[in-house]
DNA sequence: TTTATAAGTGTAAAAAAAACACTTATTTTG
DNA sequence: CAAAATAAGTGTTTTTTTTACACTTATAAA
């Protein structure tokens, strides 16, 4: 194949962002970065990094993410394409964007520090480099539609949780304060949570009880159709 | 700035594809084409292009979309990025899909002929190249998941259309019957659609009421959190 | 042992969704 | 020109889902 169409073509940067969020202390918080590179260096920024040649461009986010916080196996998911022409300011570069929602208590703390990383409160992002403050505002958005008809929210929780750390999780989400009978009652009745003898005793004198969530059964529900709704 | 951290990096070759969607003959339908150039010249193929330095993706895929079909303004959402290294045996070739509604009576039909396009039933799409097949399952999946939600059907009908006949496409999109009883109480119930005086005789002796959708009174309602559904 | 705290529980009312069958307007046909 | 055929149009009842709401319980701290 030594003439093909592609001869001649233009070839772009392409690099990914990743929105990073996570739970604690009851509310959402994002993962933000101080740019290191000009131009914009020491501003607040996602992180991100270039595709490279041989990688896939979902690869290529996981990477860096591993990179400055040292989680592996993170859900992660596409947020979309961020290709305007004069989106930055040095090159034309095209970004795709990704979500990722980790587990607070898991990330390597140390690893993040060294990065000059900080998390911040979703609802007080600072001024980000350039167009990420629209990636910041469209993930937030998207997390809020998914939520409902996805369990995400057990991403960003400890494998181990109690019904009200849930409840306390979406209620965050969705910026709304939900009745705690009829949310234990909906979430049970989904038969995906598994119920362990443990209690939690940290957020209460009584003591809540602890769940997992049986991601094998949530699978076979919803390969039977029957939907997550929360 | 002549030393910046872009020197040094990958570019990669960045395309669009189309999954162009109509609705006739009560049955959803995708625009497929011949594709032109090698490897791969002659199998059916979505339509494509490579981005330009100088514009954004999605004016890549308005851009082909006009070339092969003549419309403009059409309604168009990204699908994703398909990324993975090994995608394409030309080259490594990154591309953004995007979803086309279409209204499959207002598009230059001699521009499609001379194109080499066919429509095709949605259930019904042949073998294409790359991962042509993937993009369009995701594109068929999420136009089933969206339509719930969002007024999607619209751009798929004439300007003016009728109550059955926008039970059809719905019909068609969910793939189950509808009661029609409960379907126009529904629609009509959401203070969308404007009642013309005119009325379609073509489906039946009685005739049946045309409508128009309201783009205003919709998304004057959606910014009060009114929301679609169907 | 009293007090304070959050966990855990059931029922009734309201709203939304689903099920269901006949009448009407008009063209076509005999 | 009367009868038949066709799809449009219309309300009500039943079922399901969602919402609203208040007291008891287990335990640690005072």
């Amino acid at each position: 194949m030594s003439h093909t169409f592609y001869d001649g073509q233009e070839k772009l940067f392409v690099a990914t962002d990743c929105i990073i969020f996570g739970f604690d202390d009851n509310t959402i918080k994002l993962l933000l970065f101080e740019r290191k590179v000009d131009p914009l260096a020491g501003r607040w920024s996602l992180i991100g990094s270039f595709v490279q040649e041989n990688e896939g461009t979902k690869h290529a986010a996981a990477r860096v993410l591993e990179e400055y916080t040292g989680l592996e196996n993170v859900y992660m998911e596409e947020l979309g394409c961020f290709g305007e022409v004069d989106r930055d300011p040095g090159a034309r570069v095209l970004s795709i964007a990704y979500s990722a929602l980790i587990r607070i208590g898991e990330y390597d703390v140390d690893l993040v520090e060294r990065h000059g990383a900080k998390w911040f409160d979703y609802d007080q992002i600072p001024a980000l480099v350039l167009d990420h403050n629209d990636m910041v505002d469209l993930a937030i958005q998207k997390l809020r539609r998914k939520a409902k008809y996805q369990p995400l929210g057990f991403e960003l929780l400890p494998e181990k949780f109690t019904i009200p750390q849930l409840q306390i999780l979406y209620e965050c989400i969705y910026q709304r304060p939900l009745d705690k009978r009829n949310f234990r009652r909906k979430i049970l009745s989904m038969n995906i949570l598994e119920k362990l003898d443990e209690k939690d005793k940290l957020g209460s004198k009584k003591g809540a009880f602890l769940y997992k969530f049986d991601r094998d059964k949530y699978h076979s529900l919803a390969q039977k159709g029957i939907l997550f709704e929360i």
